[in-house]
DNA sequence: GTTGCTGCAAATAATTTGCACTCTC
DNA sequence: GAGAGTGCAAATTATTTGCAGCAAC
């Protein structure tokens, strides 16, 4: 997985005229550990080891991390607000049951955006997305279904 | 735009044992008008026509809509949440200041989901998207910054 | 006639904001 | 030392739910 160290987060931090402070750092090292994680998810895991970090502060530095397009949003329903750190163009494949999230990498979506990049759009993110039942899910929905 | 005739909806409905109510055939109905629409903007495109319909209706027939395959939710941060009736692989132009959407058909966009289904996947659905500032907030953006 | 459907209002969930205090630069 | 950043609690927004009455089949 992609990770953020440290002295990377502080010199863009830095660069843009912004404070280095330990939450950011730490919701930036969360990233190492948590895949796609919501915003709760992130508090969760920091709380063990910074139990003084607010929610709300989780929020705002996410917020941050977007405007300063470190992290990219990704809304879905029922499985809530999920943050990648994976800029680049590329497939999240989500289980809709459970919500896993795994990366493809993908050249026809490389094709896509270059020529959208082409045609002069302005271009500020992109998503693409395909929801599937994961493997885990799929055997848990068999057995049940036995069972009645 | 696609949209959806009465006699559709209502098969479609009765096929399943759901009951053909008016507030079910109208908001059908409101897609032939709005592009891409929140719950909202159904509702108050609605109430000219259907005063009498709750937010709450709206709601419950968008999520039965959805159960029922007759439409797709997309979540977004800052624009809410749109429901959209294309059901085919396509991929959403979103701008993503003003939140105005285009559909796009793309070849490639069916070659990858192809290839998913190939691969075996259990596919339940797609989401493309490319975000972009449109024309007109990019003109808009221009007056303003002259303006300083 | 029986249920499922609806409207309304209240409940819930997720996210944002105001404010006093704290820490980075 | 100044101002940005934070924690906490309250506010806001979007969506869901309980329940009594109504309407589709």
């Amino acid at each position: 997985m992609a990770a953020f160290s440290d002295e990377r987060i502080a010199r863009i931090l830095k660069s843009r005229g912004l404070k280095v402070t330990p939450q950011r750092l730490a919701v930036a090292q969360a990233f190492t550990k948590l895949n796609h994680p919501t915003a709760e998810e992130i508090f969760r895991f920091l709380e063990k080891e910074h139990p003084y970090i607010g929610l709300a502060t989780i929020y705002r530095t996410l917020k941050l991390f977007i405007k300063t397009g470190l992290v990219k949003e990704l809304s879905f329903p029922n499985i809530g607000t999920r943050y990648d750190i994976n800029l680049e163009p590329h497939i999240n494949v989500v289980c809709v049951k459970c919500g896993a999230i795994e990366d493809v990498e993908n050249e026809e979506i490389n094709k896509i955006m270059r020529r959208f990049a082409n045609d002069g759009y302005e271009i500020v993110g992109c998503r693409f997305e395909v929801s599937i039942y994961c493997d885990d899910c799929k055997a848990r929905r068999l057995k049940r279904s036995r069972r009645r």
